[in-house]
DNA sequence: CTGTTAGCGCATTCAA
DNA sequence: TTGAATGCGCTAACAG
């Protein structure tokens, strides 16, 4: 704390000047260097990020705005953006916020933009166009897309992974399927929501949208449904739950109502691998390669950080993996 | 980006300073007051958090370094955190490391600290006494302390709570009781090590030391231990994973032996409650209270900051809860 | 209550 | 290559 360049200049009997440029690579006769690198290393100097931030007006830091952290998938998100982020000289500012309530998420966003920050990473659930819109950092929206707002995004295959997820149940001879959502306005729930139309169509089976539940993405709101669906005078025989949060609501639902599966109704999860591994009977679930989706967020944000990068807005699409446990049960009729 | 105090101070026909005084929360003639609020508004001005921090010395950052975000528990913390920081205008810098790497561990404390943060929030995993004596800022440690070090710390009540868990085992008959547990150098481990060999102590039994597995704290290493221990001639009865990562790798490995809980091993986790509670059967583990943990760093944090504080270092343990499922069973002998 | 002045620590002209 | 001078945007003294 409280060594400058001033206080390493002066000890060398060079300028601040020359300080500075051999810190930022710059070239420095042998001599000085040699007593530059001696006299950073006896005072223990440290750059301030702050007084550079200032003069250079890049901060080379990212803000990452998510939802709370209480599921792993954007712990691991954010871990794995944030050592990528580090590799390259960047620190994250992290900030979270209450899910669906758009004036939280605002602020946060509002919040880290005021530190200065070079990029801004965004899991976005009720953020609108109008919202960003004025921004002028480059944006990366993770998981999901906002409508009409050209922006760059890394996202999974929602539509075709569910559609197969789906498919693989209606196969077992499934037809009372139900599908535990989020709110269609969020285009990951929304092309869930077509995949799973999607297969039915395709098997010529008819939708039952009494099965279709649509509520807040949390565990709570899941286990609510789930018990609704289940005490439905007709249940359904199957049900998937649309994202990590869903799921373990859903699987708690089961639970409670002391039904087995896949004995008794047959399941397919959504990002909760770990439990996924743990459970028993092994749990069929829909899994996104995190390491992937890190490395192309990191991978975009590091290009459109170069100033001459103004390539049009790109939609990274990444394949999720079905992976196949034991909890989908074969059916008759 | 790009208005600052002087372009509002030149719209309203007063100095900068006055601008300053009022954003800062200082008086300001009622007529002036108004103005600097509406260009506030047309401009829509944001204080440049940098340059404020050039001038004050303070950033209004905290680093909040931790092992990887890939357990739930420390994700909670984080955001948990955060959250808190954030109703105290303060943002979050966050930086994970490669847990049981003393080297990544070091480098990145040292780079938040770069950051000019204003305190760090730290899960210290290798870190040592002589890492830390130099830093000048406040420094609050979580879930462990570190040896011969007087540093401010909030951490559960380690040996009580596993004497409380591992006398419950053996009160209901076990006697080859396994722990799970990560290395002994790291405090948490150490006294949860304390706390189960005193529980035997109390029931006069005699510890079994093949029973103890120490190693790193992840899920697959827990995994290799769990598998040794199932593999030995005279299996336990029972085990006790230290964390919820070890928790996780222990449930993975009796799975892959087709072992049931608890009809064939009972089983008592720890900071494993998403996992606990759709386990079948109901899982019995220990649990922290996060938002209590959350409120007490905080809380502490903000004391450390007020300059005038210069009270001794506290130690704040927090109860950690036994909560009972069903994953225990009686046995004879 | 307000404005003038000065400077935080650093990077960047430009002249030497 | 080097150094003197300048200013990033803001806050803190001080004098008015």
């Amino acid at each position: 704390m409280g060594v400058t360049i001033k206080d390493i200049a002066r000890h060398c009997h060079v300028s601040t000047s020359t300080v500075s440029k051999y810190i930022n690579g710059g070239k420095v006769r042998e001599k000085n260097k040699i007593a530059i690198d001696e006299a950073i290393q006896l005072y223990n100097f440290k750059t301030n990020a702050i007084a550079r931030g200032l003069k250079t007006k890049r901060s080379s830091l990212v803000g990452i705005v998510v939802p709370t952290l209480d599921s792993a998938f954007f712990g691991n998100i954010v871990s794995g953006i944030e050592a990528l982020l580090y590799k390259n000289g960047f620190s994250s500012i992290i900030s979270t916020f209450i899910p669906g309530d758009p004036v939280s998420e605002n602020r946060k966003i509002e919040f880290v933009l005021e530190r200065s920050v070079d990029a801004l990473v965004l899991v976005p659930i009720c953020t609108k166009r109008l919202d960003l819109e004025g921004i002028t950092i480059p944006i990366i929206l993770i998981d999901r897309v906002i409508d009409d707002f050209a922006c760059d995004s890394v996202t999974p295959n929602n539509i075709e992974i569910v559609e197969k997820a789906t498919s693989k149940i209606i196969e077992a001879g499934h037809k009372r399927i139900a599908l535990v959502n989020g709110f269609d306005n969020i285009t990951p729930f929304r092309d869930r929501l077509k995949g799973y139309y999607s297969a039915f169509d395709k098997h010529n089976l008819p939708i039952i949208k009494e099965y279709i539940s649509f509520g807040e993405a949390s565990v709570s709101e899941a286990y609510k449904m789930m018990n609704r669906l289940l005490e439905l005078r007709v249940p359904p025989t199957a049900v998937i739950g649309a994202n990590s949060s869903l799921s373990l609501g859903v699987l708690l639902s089961i639970k409670e109502h002391g039904l087995l599966i896949p004995e008794d109704i047959s399941f397919i999860g959504f990002d909760c691998y770990d439990l996924a591994i743990v459970y028993r009977p092994l749990l069929t679930t829909i899994e996104q390669d995190i390491q992937q989706i890190c490395e192309n967020v990191v991978g975009l944000l590091l290009r459109r950080l170069q100033k001459s990068d103004s390539s049009p807005k790109e939609s990274i699409v990444l394949k999720a993996t079905l992976i196949e446990g034991n909890s989908v049960a074969q059916i008759n009729g």
